[in-house]
RNA sequence: GCGGGCGUGGUGGAACGGUAGACACAAGCGACUUAAAAUCGCUCGGGCUUGGCCCAUGCGGGUUCGACUCCCGCCGCCCGCACCA
């Protein structure tokens, strides 16, 4: 064997990466070709790629090289999402700049990519911490401002009183700090927030266009953004404190307040504030509530605990005994009004509620035949509420309006119509006690954070004028090299010179604000910025036009809400304002979302008794042994990749191992894309050998000596299918199927004694099919067999239809649902002749035993069922 | 806690409501070789009274001529929960 013959990739993948890259095969043109723009979700630059990227920029490359065969003209860009919190942890950790930090991993990042083959532009590439990009967020923003799209407003945030900082969410480890251990407080803070609720009923209406959106993703925004119809109405109270004399509720099942038995506000709620202000006991349980932390999985987890006030509520009319007020934990100032009814026999919390403080459970409706009684406090009711699908008809044994039976959702439409007009009976007046609303839960957009690495907003605070915004001209506002983070806090917030400005309004002397931008903005319209990076204004929109919108997004499942969700908002927001065409709202067509790659860990027990990761090249797998020690460990099957569990594979190891073919190849193989993905040490062995396999045969192929003979029905039948499957497996996002067929068809070339230019022909249209997932390879195969320019370059194969279909189809014969036997038959035989045939069969006359079939099901070219 | 998803051989997985296990991995056997590697070929869900029969798609029910697929109830794991990205 000469060298020429091995498959060495580290001679054939830069080679070809060379050739692309002189040839400018990735450059994104706008031409007279249809545009198809690809878009992977882009990644933090952490410092290194890991097996995670890798699979989600191939099965990206994959689509991208697939659409420019198919004769499209391709915008595949890259960046990097590169503001965040990471940078200043490690600038606190190790003295240097999180600048410099972040544009080396992006170098590191960026120079691990390359060796991957993807066909990416790169001429379009930005980060997000670049001026260039951040200056025209900062005018994105300035305009949002004026169209109203931000205000400012009061927000709790988590308070490191020890390290007087502002603390993430993740930040916060059972109510304390991470660096001080101290416990966090709440704390209020007036902070930017877009205006995204006011789109909520567009961003809920507008799901259902979405049909090349994942089913999944779409629910759960709908439930996220949550639209609920209630009734929303007012408690007195008349020993309140001034100004509280009610208690506004928003209730979504106002047909069970005939079984109300508390009133609840929540901890947060004004008239808790004003008592908390006079009574020490309701400030001390406050404070209790308070330390939970602010996120609504701790509010919901935690044990309920409510403080009665003492304050009676009650319905204006008398239609409801007055009812006892508490303060409870569980109820979010957010959501609604911040006070609720609670009805103990429909509802669960409320159930735990009234069950630990001892209120009354008054039952409202029950199900439907069960005996009517009316009994207030039955013994099912106190072991468990009743909450009935909202569909299901059942028995009102209260009802508010309306009959006896009917479902909840007909009762809440009676309720809310009796709210809006009550009739008194006792002076036959009409009047009105509330009112019907919609509401949503999706809240507005808090996108302030008191941090320094991020987009600082362009607005100056001037104790003449107020908040006044940047000019235009003044953009970008750039943040300031000459910082520290000896010190916990923001360091814009004591820079000695970046702080103090003269007011863009009046010239007077005023401070800058110093609050950056959530990171969630960054990525709300970095999609937009890749058709135009370079513009002077945040896009150009003639190139918008083209462009837009992503013909296929491709990411984390992880994103399926918040980042989706505010893109979708900022494309909105920008139409409004000018800098998308209409049309762009729903920017992303269609949304992939790809599973994890996870790997087997291997632990052992610690002296005591903690889990203690080994590395995977430590330890002898087939017998579970440290291969050191001999002590036996266990084998995790596939967790997520985690450095803290040893079991990350570097894809640098094993593109220098292997190859990038081989990378890309198994990280698509295997699993269906959308699931969690298992690496393993023998699945990338063996598509290494399978990959020199082909290299192998074509290189054989490429010396058989030519013949005339270029055709073999069998070969051009098993082309014909292969192009036909491979083309439907990527189009359908199943590339493990294409992968699984690509086998099949090396197989078929393998085995198959047709002639050399048959041959040839089935190796060049298996080079074609390689080439969006192995694209190194497919141009070596290509070329050695004088196929004309880049693989990539050739139109896609088509497979002719005649080829497809089999004359004859194998029809399986059942026997009550199982398969028995089968029979050979045309492919259009009729009803009649089948089942003759059928009942002919030695297992069929067997079964029947002399009778007749009951049933006999023919389902033409799939299937025969014979009941007996 | 709430919302969403997933669960099929030793392993990853395939299967318009129609032959469960395609295609691979691992394992075993064989060929080639002085030998090994590489390569090629064969076997490979479990059980049994093995020319055949029975049981099998997390568990328990249901719909259907027929259910991995649809419906109901559990169990386990994963994602999200608004300041992680």
């Amino acid at each position: 064997m000469t060298p020429m013959d091995r498959y060495d990739t580290s001679q054939i993948e830069p080679k070809w990466q060379k050739a692309w890259d002189e040839a400018d095969l990735f450059r994104a043109v706008r031409d007279e070709r249809p545009k198809y723009y690809v878009l992977e979700m882009f990644p933090y630059p952490s410092g290194r790629i890991h097996i995670g990227h890798v699979r989600n920029y191939t099965m990206g490359d994959v689509i991208a090289r697939y659409r420019s065969s198919c004769g499209f003209s391709v915008l595949h860009p890259m960046g990097w999402d590169a503001f965040g919190m990471p940078a200043e942890n490690a600038a606190m950790a190790s003295g240097g700049h999180p600048k410099d930090w972040t544009y080396s991993n992006i170098d590191t990042m960026r120079g691990q990519m390359k060796p991957l083959g993807l066909s990416i532009d790169w001429s379009r590439e930005f980060a997000t911490c670049d001026p260039e990009y951040y200056g025209q967020q900062q005018a994105l923003f300035l305009d949002m401002l004026e169209a109203g799209l931000v205000y400012r407003k009061p927000a709790i945030v988590n308070w490191d009183p020890v390290d007087m900082t502002v603390l993430a969410n993740e930040q916060v480890i059972d109510g304390k700090g991470w660096r001080s251990g101290a416990e966090v407080e709440r704390r209020e803070l007036v902070q930017w927030a877009f205006a995204i609720s006011s789109m909520a009923e567009d961003l809920l209406d507008s799901l259902d266009r979405l049909e090349d959106w994942p089913e999944k993703v779409r629910l759960m925004q709908e439930n996220w953004i949550g639209r609920s119809r209630g009734a929303q109405f007012s408690f007195e109270v008349e020993t309140a404190p001034d100004g509280h004399g009610a208690i506004e509720v928003y209730t979504t099942r106002p047909d069970t307040i005939f079984g109300a038995s508390f009133v609840g506000i929540s901890p947060d709620h004004p008239l808790a504030k004003t008592l908390e202000a006079e009574d020490p006991d309701v400030a001390s349980f406050c404070s209790r509530c308070r330390k939970l932390g602010t996120t609504a999985e701790a509010v919901e987890k935690a044990e309920k605990l409510g403080f009665d006030t003492g304050l009676r509520a009650r319905l204006p009319g008398g239609f409801v005994e007055d009812l006892p007020v508490y303060i409870a934990n569980f109820i979010l100032m957010d959501y609604g009004t911040g006070a609720i009814f609670g009805c103990p026999a429909h509802d669960q919390r409320d159930h735990d509620f009234a069950v630990k403080y001892g209120l009354r459970i008054v039952e409202v409706m029950r199900p439907k035949g069960a005996d009517r009684d009316d009994g207030i406090e039955l013994p099912a009711i106190l072991e468990a509420p009743f909450v009935p699908p909202k569909d299901e008809l059942v028995e009102y044994i209260r009802p508010v309006a309306g009959p006896d039976q009917m479902t909840g959702q007909q009762a809440i439409d009676h309720a809310v119509s009796w709210f809006e007009t009550v009739h008194r009976k006792s002076d036959n007046v009409d009047r009105q006690l509330g009112v019907g609303v919609t509401k949503y839960r999706l809240r507005d957009w808090g996108l302030s954070r008191q941090r320094y690495w991020g987009c600082p907003i362009p607005v100056v605070h001037c104790d003449t004028c107020g908040v006044v915004p940047e000019k235009k001209e003044n953009l970008p506002i750039r943040l300031p090299d000459d910082v520290t983070f000896d010190v916990p806090g923001n360091p814009l917030d004591r820079h000695p010179t970046w702080r103090d400005v003269a007011c863009p309004n009046c010239g007077a002397p005023a401070k800058r604000e110093t609050d950056t931008m959530d990171t969630f903005v960054d990525s709300s319209w970095y999609f937009a910025r890749f058709t135009a990076p370079r513009a002077e204004t945040p896009t150009d929109l003639d190139d918008a036009a083209y462009w837009m919108n992503v013909d296929q997004y491709i990411g984390g499942i992880e994103h399926a809400i918040l980042h989706l969700l505010y893109s979708r908002f900022f494309a909105r927001a920008m139409v409004r304002t000018g800098h998308l065409p209409q049309g762009t709202e729903e920017p992303f067509d269609a949304l992939f979302t790809q599973g994890m790659v996870t790997h087997p860990a291997y632990v052992t027990k610690g002296d005591k008794g903690q889990p203690v990761y080994h590395l995977p090249e430590d330890v002898d797998v087939s017998a579970r042994k440290v291969a050191a020690t001999g002590e036996a460990v266990d084998v995790i099957p596939a967790i997520k990749m985690s450095k803290s569990k040893k079991n990350v594979v570097d894809p640098m190891d094993i593109i220098a191992r292997y190859g990038a073919d081989t990378a890309r190849w198994f990280v698509i193989s295997d699993s269906p894309p959308e699931r969690d993905f298992e690496w393993t040490p023998e699945g990338a062995e063996a598509v290494a050998k399978h990959l020199s396999r082909v290299h192998r045969l074509a290189t054989d192929i490429a010396r058989a000596d030519r013949d005339a003979n270029e055709h073999d029905a069998a070969l051009e039948k098993a082309t014909a299918r292969a192009v036909h499957e491979v083309t439907e497996g990527i189009e359908g996002f199943g590339f493990n199927k294409a992968v699984a067929k690509l086998y099949e068809f090396t197989n078929a070339i393998s085995k198959s004694d047709a002639g050399a230019e048959a041959r040839r022909a089935a190796m060049r249209t298996l080079a074609q099919l390689m080439a969006p997932m192995t694209p190194h390879l497919a141009e070596e195969v290509w070329q050695m067999l004088d196929g004309e320019g880049f693989v990539m370059r050739a139109p896609w194969p088509k497979a002719d239809p005649a080829l497809l279909v089999d004359d004859t189809v194998t029809l399986p014969i059942q026997i009550n649902g199982k398969k028995k036997a089968e029979i050979e038959v045309a492919k259009d035989a009729d009803k009649a002749t089948v089942e003759a045939l059928v009942l002919d069969q030695p297992a069929v006359v067997k079964a029947l035993d002399g009778g007749q079939p009951k049933k006999l099901i023919v389902v033409p070219g799939r299937i025969v069922n014979v009941v007996v």
